[in-house]
DNA sequence: TTGTACGCGTTATCAT
DNA sequence: ATGATAACGCGTACAA
């Protein structure tokens, strides 16, 4: 096994190599790359100046076993069935990332459906990740759970009663009481709220706001023209028939899906969309771009949220002190969907 | 250091544990796990039960260190700024995962625009990953010059001439011949083409097959009609305009988000799709299902690409025979938009 | 400030 | 078939 000239090619250096080279320890390189123990300026600088030089890199395996840290974490992704709302997970994903690269991490993608915590299982029990992203939140969540049994830290995009539950998330609750009240104080006189399940807690945030915005203004959540099981286009279509026969002159849809198929609907039945019913979305993405009439909503910068977790999520990492709670601000857009 | 009650609680157990409580050594531990070396089958089915019960599993950091093995693997994506189509590459994705995940291999995201290799560096200079794969390909592709002189295994999504390099992808160009020839056997007599920038091998192979589509119908490239650096809304339109002016009867556009350009612009205008022009795009995504009308297009399917391009990478890290280029089938869905 | 020696948990090589 | 032992490359008490 002739291994001369091992230096010159690309066979990879060890902290050895670079002490021996360098006539110093091993201990000495690993300080001065670590910064941690005290270290001569001098020898601190030849020893950076020589690794940059010889381009020597540590071995992340070998770090990651001495240290018990892997410098990875995990974000789980729901299954792409309903990829719907995709986007927004993709968003929080690439802001997640943004900032893991900045921190010299790395992040791991994992998608599960959500009840099956295999995937979570193998990446905790194997110990790949140093903490995890949850993109989802349920109302009972088995993940949470989990997580919590292994003690390893996590931060949940979404909103959690439980005090342990490290969260962030878009203050849509905040959001939509005031686009609620807002549309009340332009003239409007019965708002419609159209949902599509109360599984996740951000429907249950957006309906509270909704309820919250309409009392507000002194009037009453009718129940009549409020929908929260609209799991299916024909579901959403059935509903907008139905608060058409009532004098209902707002849609307030849970989100931009929903919406979509709103406006759809009322286009093919050729309902003009404000002056006959105005329509608003609790949740703006690039779907809303498309309509033929811009669409008064609620706007959100997922990137942050992505970032704000996986900044979370490192503070906790290296136990340094963090806001168990975050809550992200909206944007109201007052569109043509609204005029009137 | 009192270890009582240690397997009770959630200390992580260690090959050495589980054969001290057997009775056996470590190495015949790890032989019974990894399956490689003679091992008795009933010494094996014993140590096999008690790690199943024990809820023992192998440190990942260890493992790696020991094999210089990481069981990870990158997808390299592009920036979020041209989120345009984003959906292509988080399909790719999850069908790269997919695949990773059922091979116990996970999946690592990074995302970095077309200059910078910095990331890439990172991980293959620090050894997180076995191998890598690449969403894009431009001309002159630096990730790929930097990946061959590492000698990582890598595949890329799309087509190049470097006989090193491999790839998978759909099959652009026969895909675009075959539409460009269906076209105009259906009485289309001049296809127009609208394209977004050549730097992207994907584009040239689109364009290649609209030329040698229209060449085997006999027909000539007509420069006139022609476009290729259509990078901004404004030229698109721009295009349609002068595409107007002539009497061209058909679109042929690079992808949906060209489409989605030509298919606003000619609403505004008032001319009729298809009657007063046809027009088709050479990919499908979500995108095109919002519009009134339906539109040909060619169908791709994206997961599977994400899943083949992952399999062709885990056959080059464990040194199987593997495709160096494969090319996956296209679909071609003929729909309203021209029809005539 | 620097060096020594050992541990991290697994795999692989060599005996037995 | 199984066991002892040496890597793998880095971090870190402890010693000097």
């Amino acid at each position: 096994m002739e291994t001369y000239g091992k230096e010159s090619s690309k066979e990879n250096l060890t902290i050895h190599d670079v002490a021996k080279a360098l006539g110093v320890s091993a201990s000495t390189v690993s300080r001065a790359i670590s910064g941690k123990g005290r270290i001569g300026e001098k020898t601190r600088q030849r020893v950076l100046q020589y690794i940059d030089e010889k381009s020597f890199y540590p071995n992340a395996s070998a770090r990651s076993l001495a240290q018990s840290k892997t410098y990875n974490i995990a974000i789980i992704m729901p299954e792409v069935k309903d990829l719907v709302d995709m986007p927004f997970f993709h968003t929080c994903m690439h802001g997640a990332e943004e900032i893991a690269q900045v921190n010299d991490y790395d992040l791991l993608i994992v998608t599960t459906d959500g009840t099956n915590i295999k995937p979570l299982e193998r990446m905790v029990n194997n110990r790949k990740v140093d903490g995890m992203i949850l993109t989802r939140l349920y109302r009972e969540d088995a993940f949470v759970d989990y997580l919590k049994s292994t003690g390893i830290p996590f931060v949940a995009i979404g909103n959690s009663d439980d005090p342990d539950v490290y969260t962030v998330d878009h203050d849509n609750y905040g959001g939509c009481r005031e686009l609620v009240g807002l549309l009340l104080s332009k003239g409007i006189r019965r708002v419609a709220y159209l949902g599509g399940g109360m599984e996740q807690t951000v429907n249950i945030k957006r309906f509270e706001g909704y309820c919250d915005g309409l009392k507000e203004a002194g009037k009453q959540v009718d129940n009549s023209i409020v929908y929260t099981d609209l799991i299916s286009k024909v579901k959403v279509s059935k509903a907008v028939e139905e608060v058409l026969k009532t004098d209902t002159d707002c849609i307030l849809c849970q989100d931009d899906y929903i919406c979509d198929e709103v406006v759809h609907y009322l286009a093919d039945k050729g309902i003009d969309i404000p002056k006959k019913m105005k329509v608003a979305s609790c949740h703006h993405s690039k779907l809303l771009d498309n309509f033929p009439v811009t669409i008064t909503s609620l706007k959100f910068d997922t990137m942050e949220i992505g970032r704000r977790a996986c900044k979370t999520l490192l503070g906790i990492i290296n136990g340094e002190k963090v806001y168990k709670n975050t809550l992200l601000d909206y944007e109201i857009n007052l569109k043509e969907s609204t005029k009137g």
